[in-house]
DNA sequence: TAAATGGTTTGGAACGTTCCAAACGCTATT
DNA sequence: AATAGCGTTTGGAACGTTCCAAACCATTTA
């Protein structure tokens, strides 16, 4: 709890009586209305600065129940995917005026729906979330019903009436599975990742049309599920190798997938880019300058945070018109993205 | 800004009215005060329930002065040393009945400062803070004089009058310089890291130290300052080659820049762990995992945590105590760290 | 029986802001 | 000179909670 100043704080009434105006003006001042005259807003101005006067928003909040605080909800911090993705969040969202929190839910729906609870008693604007595995439409709609704006990112909520913002999962995967038969590899597996979410389907079900597209047939015995980190792919790079010792191709769920595949590969003594040919998803930095540098699909972060930023902007503009009729459409908005193919290819 | 619902929010007072008792009793409830009866408490909680109420921490923090909310300001976001830190302080926090909301500097002052400035209207009670290159004693003191509650993290400020964790870096790049002495190496280099941050003079100190107690001569030309992130420790190693062709080993300011500088030696045809032996800091999850595994100094993010939350309570406790002397006593506490020694040396 | 005790409960005031309708001060119109 | 109009300013009420001192009630004590 925050230390007990026995000096109160300076409040819109000090301000007022430092400028010589009433608090109304002052409160004015503070909430930037065009019905102040400029003079009163420099007095008031220069009294802030002069008395330290800092905005309490809790009593504005109270007052008002306007908010201009929002909850990026993420999955999973240590995702480094996730951590940029964040940051183009932020970033975006502080330039739209409003001010972003983060929290972690650690891909535990127990933690995210806990986590929610707690952040709606701080009267949130809104809630960017990337849903954890497990998180139902229910759920999902009575926050909506209950007055907060939702968006997801990254994955959808089969049944859940909010507005998506993901990448264009299925041209993804569809154009890396073509960069790899125009180059001629056969044995192509797709490696990690896990039915339980979203973008898991999407990036499989890209693999599988290209295949189809050119009269492959589409090797189920090689869809590889695993954990989507390092780890899972080192794990599901092995099942692929045993099922298929002749493999001269993968496709993986994420770089970091693709990270473990590589290193796996390099235990087998099977050199990535040369014996088997290996795309990622995500093109991190690290995907860039590694050695061979992993081809990969790029989705901009930043290009997410502004899409993120016009549909919140959407959804308050609507809430401000409509009233409270919570007829929200749940638009979803693909973002696009881009094979790139360095030397791993 | 929160959608407007018409319905009026559930107040203590449709609480109260629901379980035939007076708002005053409701509001003892959710304070958790024990001067309250079991049969009280438990026609309220069921009230609870039945209204659907949520807690209106505005209304409370306005009144009460009081917050439970934490700001974890973190450096770098995508460094991901920092995220696993962030996680683990965030657990912690969580365990010890408070709430944690992440924001990231970006390592820019201007950045923390509008950050920080932004969170003071939000009545935070403490800030758990990575402090970015160019964060002032003054400013750090005027925050603390503020009535907030500041702890450093990973960083220290000089003058800054806050208690500070951190990982125990000298001891940690001595085990390091240490081990590779011991083992026959001879022409070391420290790359990486960068004089505005205090953990950079640390490191640096703990291979000095080894170096001299041995009687080997400090190389000075081979302190090789980078950005800490991998292109850094590309262009570390890049340089480092350059003065001293022979180089045998490195130490390097952290796990990060260890990858980097793997990724130059490789493009020189230069074996890491056989040709240059490599040591980091930080043991990330990738540095067991890669091959050759990547000897370092492990510290225990999660440790921190727990440090970082005791001694977030001994303040609290303080100024509970001693109502508003704000007389911190700004503690140091060393994290032990530990040599992890992998393929890499 | 009356009074003291100690644990519960309670209504009113207060926290610092915004909203609202009324008042103000100025210029332009009648 | 009186009025209308318009932009600006203002005081009082309200937001939903906690604090506080007083009231209540069931026991125990005198």
């Amino acid at each position: 709890m925050r230390a007990n100043s026995s000096a109160k704080s300076v409040t819109v009434f000090d301000v007022a009586r430092h400028a010589g105006v009433s608090k109304s003006t002052v409160s004015l001042v503070l909430t930037r209305s065009d019905k102040v005259s400029d003079k009163a807003k420099l007095k008031v101005e220069a009294a802030i600065e002069a008395t330290g006067y800092v905005y309490n928003r809790e009593a504005a909040g109270l007052r008002s129940r306007r908010s201009n605080l929002v909850a990026i909800v993420i999955n999973d911090l240590t995702n480094p995917y996730s951590a940029q993705l964040v940051v183009g969040l932020e970033q975006h969202i502080r330039q739209m005026g409003m001010f972003s929190m983060i929290v972690n839910s650690g891909e535990s729906v127990d933690t995210q729906t806990e986590l929610v609870k707690n952040l709606k008693e701080y009267n949130v604007a809104a809630f960017i979330m990337c849903p954890a595995p497990g998180t139902t439409a229910q759920w999902t709609n009575d926050l909506v019903a209950q007055g907060f704006a939702v968006i997801h990112i990254m994955r959808e909520v089969e049944g859940a009436n909010v507005p998506s913002v993901l990448p264009d999962n299925i041209s993804g995967t569809r154009q890396a599975t073509r960069h790899l038969l125009d180059r001629g590899y056969q044995r192509i597996a797709f490696l990690g990742g896990n039915e339980s979410i979203s973008d898991y389907h999407q990036r499989l079900c890209g693999f599988i049309q290209a295949m189809t597209e050119v009269g492959a047939q589409c090797p189920e015995h090689l869809y590889i599920q695993s954990d989507t980190n390092r780890h899972g792919g080192r794990q599901a790079m092995a099942k692929a190798l045993e099922i298929e010792p002749n493999l001269d191709a993968v496709i993986c769920f994420s770089d970091v997938v693709a990270y473990g595949a590589i290193e796996q590969m390099r235990s087998c003594n099977k050199a990535p880019g040369k014996d088997i040919a290996i795309v990622g998803f995500d093109d991190l930095e690290d995907s860039r300058l590694m050695s061979p540098a992993l081809s990969t699909v790029h989705i901009d972060a930043d290009k997410i945070g502004e899409v993120v930023c016009q549909v919140l902007n959407n959804i308050q503009q609507k809430n401000l018109k409509q009233g409270n009729s919570k007829q929200s459409s749940p638009q979803k908005t693909l973002v696009d993205v881009e094979l790139i193919t360095r030397a791993s290819s």
